[in-house]
Parts: structure tokens; C-alpha cells; sequence
DNA sequence: CACAAGATTGACT
DNA sequence: GTCAATCTTGTGT
């Protein structure tokens, strides 16, 4: 794997937390689009009864159990693509839900695809669409083809722990992890 | 084969 | 605040 990706070999709680402020990105037919994430929420597998892992491998996860560092996309309410960063081993299904971020490059690109100037990546479905993902690109891996993931190691500013948006399973776990607002 | 639910969004009252 | 849009996936018969 990417050395700068090292941090996706922890546990997914712990790794969210090192994707606040770092960079995704997408070179897509020439087109580049880069957003720093703010806003993120981890899914674990058989223990986590809120992810799509939770009753083990079928042909819309697998991605989710493979090596750290692979992206799982799935198609949300047949409407949205909404992409995943998978964490720790190889075989335990974990991933990191990239729920917003603000445009730091191609945001002439990005409000093409959102078609509109403002809210072009605060919300996982915007996020996808912004960087013009598909489900063509679950499986791939980071850093290898047109998704980049950086800036894992910089240190950020405070965040905040919530609970996960719009599950209606383990609503008691805190995983979604919020970049306080003085570091957007 | 049938069908219910879903890690959301945007428009409308 | 409320609600429809939209369709894949997973599960059960």
C-alpha cells in the first residue's frame, strides 16, 4: 500500500479521525476535483449491525473486505453515489463513509456536475457527485487510478464525535466525526 | 420471482 | 417541518 496511507491500517473509529482535514480527489476525463473532508463516519462489519457488512460478503461490499486502502461506492436511494475509504486488515470489512467537505480545487468542475454554485460537497451524496464517482470505481484503489487520497498525516484541529446520520441501527455509537468549524 | 428498506437530497408547505 | 423521487440490493417464498 501507499506509504502515506498508512494511517487506513488502524482500526476505522480511529483512522476517520486522521481523514478530517486530508484531501480526496478525482482526475476524471482530464477534469481534477479536490475536497478537503470535514466530515466523515465509520462502519465497522459483523459487529456493527448499522453497516452494509454486517451479515458478511455479498457483490455490492466485497470491496469493504478487501486491503486498506481500496474505495467501496454504493448507489444511495438508486439516486446517490456515495463513497467509502476501507480500513484495517484485509478480510475485516471496515470503512469510512465521506459524508462532506468543501472544494479546495476544480470548483468550476464541481458546480458543472452539482449544477449550482454553493452546497457542492456537504452531504455524501453531493461529496459523490462533486467528484463524479460511480459505481465503476468501487473496488478500485486509492492512489493507483483516478481517486487520490492525501494529507492523512497533517495534524488537524479539534473535532467532534456524534452519533451516524440516518442509520436506524447502533445509534448509540459515536462515529461520526465533525472538523470543528474554526479548521474549515 | 416478489417485495420492503435504504449510510440522501431537494422541493415544497 | 414534511415528503416524494428513484432503483439497487438483500432476503424470503
Amino acid at each position: 500500500m501507499d506509504r502515506a496511507l498508512g494511517p487506513l491500517e488502524q482500526e476505522s473509529p480511529e483512522a476517520a479521525v486522521s481523514l478530517l482535514g486530508a484531501l480526496v480527489g478525482t482526475t476524471i476525463d482530464g477534469a481534477t476535483v479536490t475536497i478537503r473532508l470535514n466530515e466523515v463516519e465509520a462502519y465497522r462489519g459483523r459487529d456493527d449491525p448499522a453497516s452494509h457488512a454486517h451479515r458478511g460478503p455479498t457483490r455490492r461490499n466485497q470491496p469493504m473486505f478487501g486491503p486498506p486502502g481500496t474505495i467501496y461506492i454504493y448507489l444511495s436511494y438508486g439516486i446517490h453515489w456515495c463513497m467509502n475509504v476501507v480500513t484495517g486488515k484485509e478480510g475485516d470489512p471496515q470503512g469510512i463513509l465521506l459524508r462532506g467537505g468543501t472544494v479546495v480545487d476544480g470548483a468550476a468542475i464541481a458546480e458543472k456536475r452539482r449544477d449550482r454554485p454553493d452546497h457542492l460537497a456537504d452531504g455524501p451524496g453531493k461529496l459523490g457527485q462533486a467528484l463524479g464517482i460511480n459505481g465503476d470505481l468501487s473496488g478500485v484503489r486509492l492512489n493507483e487510478g483516478p481517486v487520490t487520497l492525501s494529507g492523512l498525516d497533517t495534524i488537524h484541529g479539534a473535532y467532534t464525535a456524534t452519533a451516524r446520520i440516518g442509520i436506524s441501527q447502533a445509534k448509540d455509537r459515536l462515529w461520526r466525526f465533525v472538523a470543528n468549524t474554526s479548521v474549515r
